[in-house]
DNA sequence: CTGCTAACCTATCAGTGATAGGATGGAGCA
DNA sequence: TGCTCCATCCTATCACTGATAGGTTAGCAG
């Protein structure tokens, strides 16, 4: 076995010590910058949870394929869940700007609504570990505990998609009723189809860009203003 | 706070160490069939899970509860996945007598869609536990992954389902199209709300029932054959 | 060159899921 | 009654996890 720079692409069956090992940096790691060395360990969990889960991916292996040892981690985030609750935050910034994007864009405000819900399941499923983190993991247990920091980043971004449809409703593009409820309903419609492609993946949806199309046209029938 | 007899030695922190002790089985826990003690293993699971999370219950945890130590647990399931498995399983067999008596009710059959879906969204949020395991929880990573057990007893329970659809659509309740497809999205529509008030309670929901109502009657007006 | 600080390390902790192998209680038979 | 047997249950221990304590070192300021 051969573990070349940086990181092998691992191949499918993979032991417990070559799923750390497989990683590991080679070489000497500089010494960065607190920030840099934070994007650093950002980047390769990023690309860990993708590959293990967010659940199966420990602390040593982040270190390892950062090139720094486990507890220096800790130097950068107080918890594995600090670790994941930056990276949902990262990812979802980016969330924010499309849907800003599309808020503001010079096109017809009648095909702006698909635009915003195309843009959100295309997100969610690219960037499965941050949505994963925001809206999928064992959060609170109860309604009146503790507000998780978790769900920050995705709230922000669900604002900015609740005040896209207070526009749209205002321009008769979505149809009446209150617009607290329709955004909560049609996030409901769009988040379960990305949750369910992202947690259950080995269940035979067929085409799944068909599956996306097909759905994406029931939601736009269903909330837009059929004026 | 009386801890009986066997073993409060090990003892670090208060809030961890009571939160084992505070369901402790008290007294003698008499020797059980294997049957029974099956059954009681998944019973204290299950309110374990509620209340502390499925990560966040160990199986020494659930073993203090039922009273028997945790290496006990390993003679009626191989491994804490397999138990959860199986108290997913119990759960979605109820969903399946529901769905299958819906199916053959004696309703009209213009409200025999409305029922399958309460009926779906009611069980989700009574049985959080189980549909956590079933549809929520982190699965494979890539679609062609191991089929995964976990998803199993949900997996019979939509077939059910998508079967009441097909015979819906035959009699012209349900709109035209792939019934493939339309149980997907139907099923995802459902999802997404019953996974988003189960994985953040802290949601600013407003009045759930009402939200609930709300979804349900856009899920219907959407799906459901217009004639 | 000296000294300070941020970056980094080793060693270790309690808790986790899981395994190995020994103790025991109670049902069935003499 | 006493004996045997085995399902039930236990203690001891494993490797790994997230996290903490405290010492080491690179590299810049003076």
């Amino acid at each position: 076995m051969t573990v070349s720079a940086k990181d092998s692409a691992n191949t499918a069956e993979v032991s417990e010590v070559d799923r750390v090992v497989a990683h590991r940096a080679t070489g000497v790691v500089p010494r960065l910058k607190s920030a840099a060395r934070r994007e650093d360990i950002l980047n390769h969990a990023s690309r860990l949870f993708l590959s293990y889960g967010i659940a199966g991916t420990s602390t040593r292996m982040i270190a390892n394929a950062v090139g720094i040892s486990q507890p220096s981690l800790y130097a950068h985030f107080a918890t594995k869940e600090a670790l994941t609750n930056a990276l949902s935050a990262r990812a979802f910034a980016s969330l924010e700007d499309l849907i800003a994007k599309i808020r503001s864009a010079d096109i017809p405000a009648a095909t702006r609504l698909e635009a915003m819900i195309r843009g959100y399941i295309r997100f969610a499923l690219d960037q499965g570990a941050a949505y994963r983190i925001a809206f999928m993991l064992e959060g609170p247990m109860h309604e009146d505990e503790a507000f998780n920091p978790n769900i920050l980043p995705g709230m922000q971004a669900f604002a900015g998609f609740r005040d896209g449809l207070a526009l749209l409703q205002r321009e008769g593009h979505l149809r009446e009723g209150s617009t607290d409820h329709l955004a909560q309903s049609l996030w409901a419609s769009m988040h379960g189809l990305c949750a369910l492609l992202l947690a259950r993946p080995d269940f035979p949806w067929g085409e799944i860009e068909a599956m996306i199309d097909f759905h994406v046209e029931i939601i736009l029938a269903a909330y837009q203003n059929k004026a």
